[in-house]
RNA sequence: GCGGAUAUCGUCAAGUGGUUAAGACCUCGGAUUGUGGUUCCGAUAUGCGUGGGUUCGAGUCCCACUAUCCGCCCCA
C-alpha cells in the first residue's frame, strides 16, 4: 500500500470547497486592488534561495528539498517560499523598466522539510502579494490593507496585527551590534540555539521562548527598547502608523517581532489568530528593499506578505459542495445524456444517473444533490414532455415538446 | 533534531487475556414494479498500523518499527 508522504495530504471532498472559496476570495480581493496573478515554477536553482532567503535561516540550513536535475549536476530546490521566485521573475523579465508599482499576487504550494504539526505541512499552500518600486510607506499601508481586507472577506475574527520596524541596512546592523554587545556578558546563561543565533543572526534571540533567555532579555530591556532606527526609518514607520490609524486598522507594536527571513528591512508585520494552537501566525510579511539588488537587479524597494492557506482553512466556516440545478431522473440514458448536454450548454449544473439505478434511488440521489429533479422516463418520452420537480417545495410541472428543445 | 500521547470498517467509536470484534453515521440493497428528504428491514472488518515476542489462548501484555496528533524549534 503506497500512502501519501509524511506532511503531505490529499485535499478533496468537503475540504476542497473551503479551499476553492479561499482561492476565489484571494483572486477577487487582490485583483480588485490591482494586483496581477503570477505563477512561478515550483522549482528553481538552489542558489536563488540561498541568496534570496538568507543563509542564517533554518529554511536554508535544514528545510529545503534540494536535488540534482537528471543527467546534470545542477542543483534544484523545491520553492520553500515564493518571494525569491517573484523577485527573480521581476528581474528576469526586465519589469524594472515598467512604470512602478508592479503588483503581483500568487497562490500555490511551497515545500519545507519540517516536523508536521497542527497547521504545518511539508507541502503547504501560501497566498500572497508582492509590490515593487514604491519606497514610500503608502505601499506598506496598501499591502497591509490588502491582507486585512482579504481576512475580512473570509469572515475571520480574533485576529491581531503585530507591527515593527527593523530599520534600514545601516540602522539594522547598528541595532544588531548593540544587541550583540548587550547580550555578550550573559551568553553563558542562554540556550544552545541562542548561542548559535548570537553568531549568525542575533536579532532572532529577541523572540526566543526559552525562560532563561527571556530573563536575560529583561536585563537588557533598555537596549532592546531604545530607538535605534534612524530618522528616515522612523519617519517611514510613523507615517505608516498614521495611515493605518486613518484606515482604522488596529495593530500592536511588538519590538520583539523580528521574523525569520533575512531579507526584511524596515516594516515587518504578522497577523495572528487567537483561535489557533501554537501555529498561530496566518500572515507574515514586510518590506524588503535590498532583495532585488541582492538577486542581481537594479536597486528596487519592495513590500509583500504571505498567508498560510491551511491555517486559514482551519479558521473559516466550513463550505459544502454547491447544489446542482437539476438531477435528471431517467432510466433512458440516451435521452438523459442529451438533455444534460443541452442544459449544460445553457450554463446549468446538471447530473444524471450513470449507474443504472432504479427510479426511486435516482430521485433519492436527486434530493440530496440538486435543487430540482427533471423526470424523463418512458411515459414522458411517449408524451413528448418532461417534468420538473422542485425538491424543496415538492411542486411539479411539465415542460412540453422537449424533443424539439434538444 | 528534541519531548509527550495515540493507532479497531470510508468516518466516529465499544472493547480492561477467554466462544463468532458492539453500536452509530455514511454507502449499498429491499419494503415502495413512476415520486425523494421521515420510517422499517437487511448487507458490509476471517480483521484490530507493521513485524516480532509472552501465553493453552492476544485487539487487549512486552519489544521494535512506521504513521498520526500535541508541544519545542522554526515559520505561513
Amino acid at each position: 500500500m503506497i500512502k501519501a508522504k509524511r506532511g503531505t495530504k490529499d485535499i478533496f471532498k468537503d475540504e476542497i470547497y473551503s479551499w476553492q472559496w479561499i482561492e476565489d476570495a484571494a483572486k477577487e480581493t487582490f485583483q480588485n486592488a490591482g494586483f496581477a496573478e503570477i505563477k512561478t515554477p515550483i522549482f528553481e536553482a538552489t542558489e536563488l534561495f540561498n541568496r534570496g532567503v538568507g543563509d542564517s535561516t533554518d529554511i536554508i540550513n535544514k528545510e529545503m528539498y534540494t536535488f540534482c536535475a537528471p543527467k546534470s549536476d545542477e542543483s534544484i530546490t523545491l520553492r520553500p517560499e515564493n518571494t525569491a521566485s517573484v523577485v527573480r521573475a521581476y528581474i528576469e523579465h526586465n519589469m524594472q523598466r515598467m512604470s512602478p508599482p508592479s503588483k503581483f499576487w500568487y497562490f500555490g504550494p511551497m515545500f519545507r522539510y519540517e516536523r508536521p504539526q497542527a497547521g504545518r505541512q511539508r507541502q503547504f499552500y501560501q497566498a500572497g502579494v508582492e509590490m515593487f518600486g514604491v519606497k514610500e510607506p503608502l505601499a506598506d499601508a496598501e499591502v497591509i490593507l490588502c491582507a486585512v481586507d482579504f481576512l475580512d472577506k473570509l469572515g475571520l475574527s480574533n485576529l491581531e496585527v503585530e507591527l515593527n520596524s527593523l530599520g534600514c541596512n545601516e540602522c539594522k546592523s547598528e541595532y544588531r551590534n548593540s544587541i550583540k554587545e548587550a547580550i555578550r556578558p550573559y551568553l553563558d546563561e542562554m540556550c544552545d540555539d541562542c548561542k548559535v543565533r548570537f553568531e549568525k543572526n542575533p536579532l532572532r534571540i529577541l523572540d526566543c521562548k526559552n525562560d532563561e533567555c527571556k530573563k536575560v532579555l529583561e536585563k537588557i530591556n533598555d537596549v532592546i527598547y531604545k530607538d535605534y532606527i534612524c530618522d528616515n526609518c522612523k519617519e517611514h514607520y510613523e507615517k505608516l502608523k498614521s495611515y493605518l490609524d486613518d484606515l482604522n486598522i488596529k495593530y500592536i507594536e511588538n519590538k520583539l517581532l523580528v521574523r525569520g527571513l533575512d531579507y526584511y528591512t524596515r516594516t515587518v508585520f504578522e497577523i495572528k489568530s487567537t483561535s489557533l494552537g501554537s501555529q498561530s501566525a496566518v500572515c507574515g510579511g514586510g518590506r524588503y528593499d535590498n532583495l532585488v539588488e541582492t538577486l542581481g537587479g537594479m536597486p528596487t524597494p519592495a513590500v509583500g506578505f504571505a498567508m498560510g492557506v491551511e491555517r486559514l482553512c482551519a479558521l473559516i466556516e466550513k463550505k459544502q459542495a454547491p447544489m446542482l440545478d437539476y438531477y435528471i431522473v431517467s432510466t433512458k440514458p440516451n435521452e438523459a445524456i442529451k438533455l444534460a448536454q443541452k442544459l449544460r450548454k445553457e450554463g446549468k449544473k446538471v447530473e444524471f444517473d450513470l449507474a443504472n439505478k432504479k427510479f426511486t434511488k435516482q430521485l433519492e440521489k436527486a434530493s440530496k444533490t440538486a435543487n430540482c429533479a427533471l423526470i424523463l422516463d418512458e411515459e414522458e418520452i411517449q408524451g413528448n414532455f418532461y417534468s420538473v420537480k422542485d425538491l424543496k417545495t415538492s411542486e411539479q410541472y411539465r415542460i412540453d415538446n422537449f424533443k424539439e428543445l434538444l
